[in-house]
Parts: C-alpha cells; sequence; structure tokens
DNA sequence: CTGCATCCCCCTCGATACTG
DNA sequence: CAGTATCGAGGGGGATGCAG
C-alpha cells in the first residue's frame, strides 16, 4: 500500500467521521444494534432533530448506515449500521484508544502544573 | 476498556486530526523526518503561510509536533515528529487503508453506474 | 525566511417553528 | 414520530500585506 503523502488516503476516512455526532452515532449503532430515530436521539443528549437527521443523511449516502421507512402512522423509521458501515470499526476503536491515553496523559501534565 | 458511548474518547483523537492540512503535515514529517519550514511548504502544494503556521502551532500545541527555532538570520524553524506524535501512527495507517479501499470501492459503484 | 494581522466568504451548527 | 424550513452566530480557512 503505497503510504506517501502524494498519495494520502486519510482524508476519504477522515471526512466520513468528521461531523459533531458521527463517532458517537457510530457507536450506538455498532453497539446497540438497530434503533429507531427516537431511540437515537434519546442517546445523544443535546442533539437536535436536525442535526440528527442531517448526520445519518450523510452516513447513509456514503452507505455506511442503513435506513429503513415503515409506511405507517404513527412513522417509524430505523437505522443500522451496514456491512461496510462495520469496517470502520477498527479506526473508530484505534482512536478510542489513543484518546483514552491522551486524556490520562493530560491530566498527568496537568497534575503536574498545579503541585 | 471501556467503550460504551458514554465514555466514548473518539473525539479527542479525531480533534487532532482534524484540519485541512494535519494528516498530510503529519505523513510528511513522519516519513521524511526533520524540515524546515520552507521545505514544508514546498511539500504542500496550495497551503499558505497562515494555515501552515496555524496548523503547526495546533500541533505544536498537543506535543504532536516539535518545534526548534534557531536564532539567526535568516530565521530557521524546524519541525519534527514527537515521540508522542508517532503514537498517532495507527491511526493514520488504519484511516489510509481504509480510505485506499473506500475509493476502489466508489470507482466500482461508479463504473457500474456508467454501464 | 518565518510569522503575524486584517479582511472576507462560506459552511457548520444551534434555535425555533411548522408539516404529514 | 419523523422530518423540513428558516434565520443567524461562530469559526475555519483563503488572499494579501506588513514585520523581525
Amino acid at each position: 500500500m503505497d503510504k506517501t503523502p502524494k498519495n494520502c488516503r486519510v482524508e476519504d476516512a477522515l471526512s466520513i467521521l468528521v461531523g459533531k455526532w458521527k463517532p458517537i452515532i457510530l457507536l450506538h449503532l455498532l453497539q446497540e444494534g438497530t434503533k429507531r430515530f427516537s431511540e437515537l436521539k434519546r442517546s445523544l443528549p443535546g442533539i437536535t432533530q436536525k442535526m440528527l437527521t442531517k448526520q445519518l443523511r450523510e452516513l447513509e449516502d456514503e452507505d455506511i448506515v442503513d435506513r429503513v421507512v415503515y409506511p405507517q402512522v404513527p412513522p417509524k423509521v430505523e437505522y443500522a449500521i451496514t456491512e461496510y458501515g462495520r469496517s470502520l470499526e477498527p479506526i473508530l476503536e484505534a482512536m478510542h484508544e489513543w484518546g483514552t491515553k491522551h486524556t490520562l496523559r493530560k491530566k498527568e501534565k496537568q497534575d503536574q502544573k498545579s503541585s
């Protein structure tokens, strides 16, 4: 795999993950399976309907999540990770692991400063 | 490691990598070692001085890159990845690998459509 | 050579209100 | 319940010029 800066494909993955709520949405769907719109909304304190809709649409456009509409009243829409979406899991995991260490490290630096 | 959405640390890693030029800057420094400001600028077609300075400062603030100023005329400033910065390499690699496959996949979908 | 300041555009995201 | 429409603030990032 050509990893020279000239052939950098890091941005491709980054562009899909970037978005204020996307990582956390993906984690929920990865770990809890199919969820309804309202369930997702409840799981994401602070998110607005507009944002949730927008982020889900973008993930859907990239074939990362699946959207199923049940034509009934009241409306019911379910979201789930696609097989393809699951391929992002190692990246999310690597970032989570790094982030956890990073948080610890920052905390240590903080402690040093205040001593 | 707690990977529940409640303890999501993905954003920590993401926030450091996000920025129009950061991944490519990191790749250059990872693969080519220490570089001067002007060398980096030449390596990044299209970047402005302002942006290069800004991205480097942000990476420096997070202890990802090292900045060494030589007090001389003309000025000379060198940048290098820190040990800590190297810990990001697996993430960049995972994203690059995924991005490469993603690019292929998109191309295939494109080909299907035009057939 | 390196870096800062200024101006400006655009996009993201929040708040709110409305529809089927 | 799920989604859309509109308004507006804020920040990222481009262009340019000045400074040490």
